[in-house]
Parts: structure tokens; sequence; C-alpha cells
DNA sequence: ACAGCGGCTGAAAGTTGTCTGAGAAAGTAC
DNA sequence: GTACTTTCTCAGACAACTTTCAGCCGCTGT
């Protein structure tokens, strides 16, 4: 069967975002990379702005930050909602004394990601989100490539049927290359989407979880996990 | 093997609840989590207005604030009354002489909460009052899973046949664990849920419940508490 | 063939998350 | 009031996880 390599983008659902955050440099890095992800992103840097935004464009979702110079997170939703828009939310909250006073964040099927966090970490709660809440019909919570599954909600991996445990950070890379197989992903790639924004160190720590990885669940054969020298890693089925 | 993960959201009843409460914060976490929870929810913010929502709407149940601007809960009930409606109600009030007042009214099936509630505990009364007034097709109060019992109404809980004392908490963690068998819960999901939701203090109360449920619960075989490192908890039984 | 680069991996150090015992504080019963 | 239960906090121990480092191996190009 030689190559098909179905070269698409992620595409995730075509579902509309709408960002919310006053750091410019947060919102940049977030409305591009979920723009690449393949989701319809829109911005706003205030909450009164992201109130009438919400209005107009009705998103599916809204990533919300929830420290913003006017009006706070909760009052943005409040108010969103008073107009009778049901429209979930992904809060991102800062990590400092604030966080422990926030509560309430996960109701309503709502979920939130503390800063810094990595580009992985926020897609995959807004697609969890997203699966919850698009009530009714699917839910693809349980990725397949080959005779290797991960569900994303029970954070349960097998591989040739076999329970394979991961750590968090395991769990990320490869469930990062499972949404991408059969497209190279360079390591600084991976570092960029699996690590924390903050990240500051060495490349050489996506070789070292590669290696871990590939001695949990690519330890039989058919070999998945292939390293193309000087350009990166690609998980795929090897060829006939 | 793999997977069985009856992927069924919490699905109450499809009931219609009316919330009246006057304070907006209060009212938006109501009706998010009482949404999701699978109740219809309509809403009213003074007396008047839940009476006439009452009229038109119908909802099988109403929760019910005693504190509002203009009429008090007592009379928002008797007005409904007169009005030939004969909906059950669950009151929310605070902890002061009103209570007192109120019980004389829970006669009639009638249940109520004082604030600060949990939702686990709001959710509770709720679902207990539909049970016994739509008599007939009645709704399980025993809650199962593997060789635990969790009686609803008589409080029992049994492991393995075994009788369990359980303190108030550790009752509505494990009821919650049960409702939500093989789904993941975050530290913070379970403080949303089953704390009051003016409990400002830290995620560790929640490991130290979830302790306290082992030794009581889950000191035999096979486990069924587990915990997900830097995720949560689930209640499931061991991978096969 | 050899030098040099890139990648692999074992080991160790550093960090973080969870569990649990002890006890203070708050609540309840008698 | 006292005795008892329950809730909540705190801190130490421990285990799991992350990150770094250094040496080795093998590929690549000349």
């Amino acid at each position: 069967m030689g190559h098909m390599a179905a070269q698409t983008q992620p595409k995730q659902s075509e579902a509309k975002l709408l960002v919310v955050e006053d750091d410019a440099n947060i919102l940049e890095l977030l409305s591009a990379s979920l723009r690449f992800a393949g989701f319809d992103v829109s911005t706003a840097t205030s909450g009164s702005a992201a109130v009438s935004a919400a209005k107009n464009a009705s998103p599916d979702l809204v990533v919300l930050d929830v420290m913003l110079p006017d009006l706070d997170g909760f009052e943005v939703i409040r108010l969103m909602r008073e107009g009778g828009q049901r429209t979930p939310v992904v809060f991102l909250t800062a990590r400092d004394g604030t966080e422990d006073k926030i509560r309430g964040l996960t109701l309503g099927g709502d979920d939130y990601v503390t800063k810094p966090f990595s580009l992985e970490e926020l897609t995959a709660r807004i697609r969890a989100v997203l699966r919850r809440t698009s009530q009714g019909d699917e839910a693809p919570s349980r990725l397949v490539f080959a005779d290797l599954e991960l569900d994303e909600e029970t954070h349960e991996v097998y591989r040739a049927g076999q329970r394979v445990q991961l750590s968090p950070t395991e769990f990320k890379l490869l469930r990062y290359l499972m949404l991408n197989a059969n497209r190279v992903l360079s390591k600084a790639q991976i570092l960029d989407h699996v690590w924390k924004y903050d990240f500051r160190g060495d490349d050489n720590i996506v070789e070292s979880y590669i290696s871990y990885l590939r001695r949990k669940v690519d330890n039989v054969q058919p070999r998945l996990i292939h390293t193309l020298r000087g350009v990166g890693y690609v998980l795929r089925k090897p060829a006939v």
C-alpha cells in the first residue's frame, strides 16, 4: 500500500473560538496556534469587548483569561449568559495566590488551565469541552493508530492490547504524535507544543522522552516511532 | 477488555426546573451546573417574576430562594398554590431564623438546603424530591458499582456486603465518585461539586478525604479508587 | 577511514505531586 | 459544661516525574 500520506492539517472541527486575553504576546501565541490547529479564531483584549464579540460572532467556545483589565472572567460569562448564550468556556488562570480562591470553574462543563500552559494542554482541554458539550452525537475521545490506542478521557494507553502506564509528559507527547501521525515533527516543534511556553531547556529533553516512549509503547514490532536524522520524528507504519 | 466506558452524561431526568434567586452569581452557578446535570432550567430573579414563570413554564420543581427583593419565598409559594399549582419546592435559605419557618412548610414533600450549600447537596435533594413526588415510575435510590453499594435514602454504604459508616462529607464524596464512575475527576472538579461554594481552602482536603474513603471502603481487593497523578481520581475496576 | 555531528540512553540530581499522621478548630450530642 | 465526632490544616516522608549531563554509538560526508 506504499504511501498515501493524507497531508491534511490537523483539522479540529472548524469550531469557532473566541480568545480573550489582554497580554499581547500570549494572545498572538494562542491565536496563531489555534488557527493552525484548524479553529476559526476571533479575539478580544478586554472583558467588554469580549461580551460584544461573543454576541456578534456567537462562538462555539470561549478561551477566557480570568484576569482582565476591566471586567473579570466571571462577569464576562455572566453577561454573556444573561444574553441567553450558553457558550462553554476554557478559563486561563495564573498560578499565583489568587488561584486557590478561584472556584466554580469546572461547573457547567467548563474547564480551566493554569498559566504557564503548553499548547497541547490547552487544545486538549478545548477539545474535551467541545466533545462534552456538543450534545448527543459523537464522542471520539479515543485516538487509534495501528495497534496503539490512547483514550483522552480516561488517560488509558494500550499497545497491542496491553495496558501501558505513562507519565503526564509521556502521555502528552504520545498524544501529540498520534494527532500528527504521518507528519514529521521537529524537536523544536514538539518542544513548542508539548512543553509549557516558558520552558527554557534544551532539545535533548525531547530525545529523552522519545526514548522513554519507545521503551514503553514501541518495544514491539512493528516499530511506529521513527527518527529522521537531522529533521525530527514521525509516527508511522513502516513501509511495506 | 479495552473499552466499555458507558459514555453517558449524568443525564438526570430531563425534568423542568425553575430556579428563583436574586443573587446573579449564585443564579449563574446554579443554572450552569443544573443544566449540565441534565435538567431543563428556566430562571427568575424576583418573586413576582417567579409566579408568572411558574404559570407559563409549569416546571416539575422549583428551586426557590426564600429571601427575595419583592415577595418572599413563602408568598411566592402561596400565590402559586392559589393558582392551583402543586409544584414541589426545594427552598434555599440562610442559616438564620427563617430556617425554622421552612421546616413547617416542608411536610408536604418539599425540602430545603441552607446557604452556603454544595452542588451535590442540592442536586441530591432535587433528585430525592422528584423521586418522591413522581410516584409510580420510581427512580432507583441505590447506587451500585462493582461490590460497592450506596443508598441515597438511608445513607447506608456497603463494600463487599459489609456495612461501612461514613461521615457526611465522606458520603457526599463517595456518591459523587459513584455518580461519575469511570470518569476522571480533577481535584478542582471535586471541590466545586462536593464542597460548599464558599470553601476557600486548598485541594489537599480532597486528598485527605480520598484517603479516609480508601481506608473505609477501598481496603479490599480489587481497588476501585485510583489516582491519576497530575490529573485526578477515578472510580473504576482495575484494567483487565 | 576518520572526523564530526546528531541522536540515544543510563544515571544522577532536582523538582513536584500525593499520601497520611497529628492535631487544631468547629460543630454536635448529652 | 464535657465528651465526642467531624472538618480542615499542616508538614514530613515518600514516590514519581522531570531535567540535565556525559559518554557512546552510528551515520554522513569528505
